[in-house]
Order: C-alpha cells, then structure tokens, then sequence
DNA sequence: GAAACATCCGAAATGCTTTTCGGTACGGTA
DNA sequence: TACCGTACCGAAAAGCATTTCGGATGTTTC
C-alpha cells in the first residue's frame, strides 16, 4: 500500500539523501556539488546535478536556515488596510536583493495591538531575519521596544524611540518641492488646503510649503485650511477660499484626495485648470491622479525605494552585529527624498 | 571575548535545551510540558513553563516544520499591483485559522511569468504548506500546472485548466444584485456601462443584468456600452447615454470607476442623482465609493470571504491527502456570492 | 513482604542540510 | 620499492524540536 505518487500532488518532496542515492554518491558530496563547492570532481558534479534535476529536488530552506541562522525572510508588520503604502513598501524590500532571495511575511495587525503582538511572537517564531513595521501615517508610533532578538525598522511612520532606526519620507521637502513647482508655473497668489492638523504630515508639509514661499519673498493667500483628508473638505475648503480670496491662481493641497475636491469645485465654478487656478496634490495615488480632469500633478513619496532602503539596513544591522569590524548601525530617522510627478493640473497638456 | 549581549538586540535565541538546563529536566521533558503534552507532573510542568518565561523561549518553527512536515506557512503569488484585490484576501486568509496560525508570503510577481516562476520556486524551497495564486481580473489565467508539490489555489482569477482548484466571486449574480436593487428602488428604464468587453468581468456582469430584467419583462435601455473601465469612459459614455435616452432612470456601472465618471456628468448636466437617475457601481472601491457625491452604492465581492475560503481549501486537500479517509478534493471553480452595498447614489438619505 | 501497576522522566532516533575532518586512491619522486 | 602530496570522497556532528520506548520511581494489592 504505502502511499501512491498517482496525482503527483502529494508525493513527499525530494531530500539530498534521494539525489545522493540516484548519483552514488555520499550525501555530503550531493551538498558540495549542487552548492558549487570545490573537493568535488567535474564528472561527480555533472552526474549529480542530474539526479538533482530527474527528481526535481529543490533544498529544504528550513534545514539550511536552521544551520546558518539566516532564513533569508522578512516580516512586515503593517495596519494599512488599504494596502496604499505597503504594497510599494514590500516590492521595494523584495527587491532590494535579488528576486526570490528574500520573502516577505505580511502581517496586517488591522490596528490592534494585540493582533500585533500576535503576529511579532509568530514571527519570531518563524525566525525572520528581520521585521519592517509599517505605519500609515507619519506620526511616531509606539516602539516595539528593544528586547527583540532581530533588528526592527520602522517604515513611514518612524518609532517614537529616537535610537530606533526609522526611515519616513522627507515630508518638508515635499512642500517645498509642491510650491518651488508652482512657481516654476508663474503662479504668485498659493494657498494651503490640507488635512488633519493633528497629523505630522500635515504640519510638515506646511512648514516646507512656507519655507519655499518665504524664500521666493511671497506669502501664503490666507491662512492654511486644515480639516480632514477627504475629497468633501476639499470641495468645501476651495469654495471657502475662492470666495474670500478669488484671484488665488495656484492651491497647494496636502492629499490626493483633497486635490480632486478642489478639482470639482474649481469645474462647478466656471475656473479652468490650470488656465486659471494651478492644482498639486500629494501621494501620487494612481486611481485617484490619473483619473481626474485634468490629471492631477502631484508628490510621491518614492514608497518603493523606502522598502528597499528599509531592507538593506536590516541587513546591514545582521551584518554588523554578527561581523568583527562593527559597522556599527546607528539608530535614529532617516528622511528620504520625495519626487514631483507632473500632470495636466499644473501644466497644460497636449 | 566571546560575545556581548549588551544591546540585548544580538543574543542567540534561546533553545529548548537551554529551558531544560535551567529547569533541571531533560530536553524532553521540557518539550512535553511546553506543548500541554500529559506524561508530565504538574510541579515539573510549572517549573519548566516558569524557565522558558525567565528565558522568553520561543520554539523554533523552522525545526518543528522539519519534524511534522507543516510549517504552517501559505504563499500569495500575484501580479495585483495596486493591492486592492489582494490585500483583503490575505486577510482573510490570516483569518482562516486563529491569529497567528497561519502566516502569508507576499509576492508579486509585476505581470512578469519569468519573476512568477522564481517566486514559486522560491516558496516551494521555503515549504509552504500551499499557494494562493490571485490575479487582477476575473478572466482565466494560465494554471501553474500540476507538478507542484503543495495544493495551489486559484482566487479571483480561476484557472485555465478545470482540474485546478478555483475561487472567482459570482460577477452574473453581481449583475442581478445590481439590476434587482434599482428595480426594489422603482426604476424601470435601466441602461448599461461597462468596461472591456473582451473581460470575463464585463460579460459576466452583462449575462445578470439581462437576466434580471428579463425576468422581471424588461429590457436594457439602448445597447450595453463598453470601452474600458476608466472614469473618462464613465463620463463620455454616460453622456452619450442621456443624449439619446434622456429618460434613463437607472445606470447600472460595471466599476466603481466608471461609476464616479457617470456621476460627474450627471452632476454637469443638472441631473439629480438618485432622484432623476440611480446609478450602482461595481466593486466597492472604498477610496471611489465613500468620497463620491452623493456615496456610491456598489457591489462588495467579498474578498476577505473568499481569502478565507482559499486557505480553507488548501489545508483541506493536505488533509485530505495526507488521511486515510480521503476527503477526494475536487477541482472546479467555485462562485462566491457577492453583496450589496447601499449608499445615496440610488437611495436618498438624511 | 513481594508482585503488579501506574506515573513520570530521559536517552535516542527522526527530519534535512551543511561543514569539518579523516580517509582512500592515484600520480609522482627519491 | 617506499614515501609524499594532491585530489576526491564519506562519516559524523551540528542545528532545534518532537516522539517513541525503555527505565526508574512510587503506590497499591494479595
């Protein structure tokens, strides 16, 4: 009886004992051939790599991991339910070695703490060789604390723990960037809608916006709006601020969502854009940037390149732990640059 | 020399032989009292659990996956790079057993077969306990074969080949919610966009809409529009639409997307919706659904539902494989129902 | 007081790969 | 012919947890 191999869907997967024997050879000599290790002759190697293709074996990455302490997986503890930032953040840590080198685990604690604190011990448990925690919104979040077994990086939201190593985008550039654009467009009368003051994005964003304005020796037109996120305060916030203020010829708005709001209302009103009035947004969300009349020119925070840069310091933190030299990895926030992505809101198209 | 455990951030993690040294038992004894295994006095048990706490032991799941042949692991391979669609099935997947149970490989394969074949090696060496293959329409995709060591299932996008196992949400009966809704709300004169055609989606879609008007003596008002599923189409199309059928009271949309369109032109041309025309999307895109005016009612397919019943299905073919009783797993593509999601743009509120 | 029995614990094998180190065979040298 | 070096190969341990089965107690019963 034992089993049958009949669907092939269930036969127990090939182990290097299974090639050894097909070639003849002992085991250690099956591992040294297929790892490219020299002390193996080229008619061995030759003969046990075929064995190794005949049964399609492929090594068992638990037993390896088990050995050299390194699993080659990352866990990404997140509680972005829309996937909005994670998912760029995750292709960016595949990446950031070869494909197929690292696997991610992605975990979403969906804003429990507990939940999270699940998943951190399951991932432990699995032995990742680090963990990237992903918040969604700029502010500091709680540190995991520092009695993990591997290096944590915190990505977007950065750690309130200052010797937490914390990578986030480089907000304050972003409003600069937004308005230096704006004034490369001839605009001269900006103003500032954005969302929650509450939100350290918010208040960055509008630091760098000032700055850039200062620097040109201009002012902001009225005060910055701040209110919420959503595509209705921009609606609202723009019929607001044309009618107190009707010869603003360029809004500087803190989300994608805002922008599209502003759009609407700047359409109802008879205003073209960017005739009239120039629109930018911020996060360069594709659904909602490409969408919209006209396209909505807009900062992207360059997501991809966070989960890349997030990966390499776990690396680079296992390496200087483990190696003598102590390349010492220092803790701290690290800010990286955001970029303009140009559309039809700020320069006419076509 | 040796090693510092200074940072605490480097230290070795702790073994079970460790847990056994400090408790005074042997390795074990420690394993049986750590896993509520009998066999065990209720003293040593105590002891033992107090010296895996004292230490913070957590086992080693690559070593326990060696033994038991689980690892409790499952790969998501998927090419949805917007991460709506697979976010909300890895949920649910995660779901499927308590928190923490189960654990998910991300890997997105950017559209690219090459990168898709090294991810799935990738996760074959990591020994997963099976695959989620998720694509980003609902058309068939190329199955991965049958050579494959694990159960592999196909959500959203089903299989080409029927002896696969696949999960896809029910688009006829989508289209039947759709229709039957605004039927409940009093329309009669209902018309159809959608997007491209040469999508199982749209078809689909099309194949219940018509039934229900039919079953209900009606027909589709004109013939059904289809482009692609952009709100630019959603706004040229619907123009179109109330150009030559001024008296539609019901839009039924094949996305979100072109529902938010349709919405913008009805707005421009002075229609009030829902009280002149009702108009459903497709998907509940929350980001398009909530923020439009008035909210979008859609249909919701349940992802995070059919993520769970994925995962489901993986574990029941192992076990099923590996049991005597042989739980035959059939392949075949599964349709999961799909919901309605009402909000102002067919029923007024407030 | 001896035999039968239940209870609890530990040595060792298992799963799979890597690595070290000792061993074999062969060609060449004195 | 006796010896040495080289090039290959293999036995075995290590890495960690689980499980089986035999052994060591202590308890009950006749």
């Amino acid at each position: 009886m034992a089993e049958r191999e009949a669907g092939g869907s269930t036969g127990r997967a090939a182990t290097l004992s299974d090639v050894a024997k097909l070639a003849g050879v002992s085991i250690a000599t099956a591992s040294k051939a297929i790892n490219g290790r020299d002390q193996v002759a080229p008619a061995t190697r030759q003969r046990v790599m075929a064995a190794a293709e005949q049964i399609s074996f492929t090594p068992n990455e638990l037993a390896r991991g088990l050995i050299n302490g390194r699993t080659g997986t990352v866990g990404l503890l997140t509680s972005d339910l829309e996937g909005r930032f994670v998912i760029p953040i995750l292709m960016g840590a595949e990446d950031a070695f070869g494909a197929g080198q690292v696997n991610v685990f992605l975990c979403d604690a969906r804003g429990d703490a507990i939940r999270e604190q699940h998943h951190l011990k399951a991932l432990l448990t699995r032995r990742v060789d680090g963990i990237i925690v992903v918040g969604r919104q700029t502010d500091p979040r709680p540190s995991l604390g520092h009695d993990i077994p591997v290096p944590v990086v915190y990505a977007y939201a950065p750690s309130d723990d200052p010797t937490d190593i914390s990578i986030t985008p480089d907000n304050r550039a972003g409003g600069r960037l937004a308005v230096e654009h704006l004034l490369s467009c001839g605009r001269r009368r900006i103003a500032l809608i954005s969302g929650d003051p509450a939100f350290a994005a918010a208040q960055d964003r509008a630091v760098g916006v000032r700055e850039a304005l200062t620097d040109a020796g201009l002012e902001l037109v009225g005060s910055p709006m701040y209110s919420d996120w959503s595509e209705h305060w921009g609606r609202d916030a723009s019929a607001m601020l044309l009618r107190q203020y009707p010869d603003v010829d360029g809004i500087v708005c803190g989300s994608d969502q805002i922008a599209r709001g502003a759009l609407d209302t700047l359409r109802d009103l008879g205003r073209d854009v960017p005739g009239d009035v120039a629109v930018i947004g911020y996060d360069n969300w594709e659904i909602l940037a490409t969408n919209s009349r006209p396209g909505l020119t807009t900062i992207d925070a360059n997501l991809q390149q966070l989960g890349r840069v997030a990966a390499t310091r776990i690396f680079d933190a296992l390496d200087g732990a483990g190696g003598a030299g102590s390349t010492e990895v220092t803790g701290g926030t690290e800010h990286l640059p955001v970029r303009l992505v140009i559309r039809g809101s700020t320069i006419p198209r076509r």
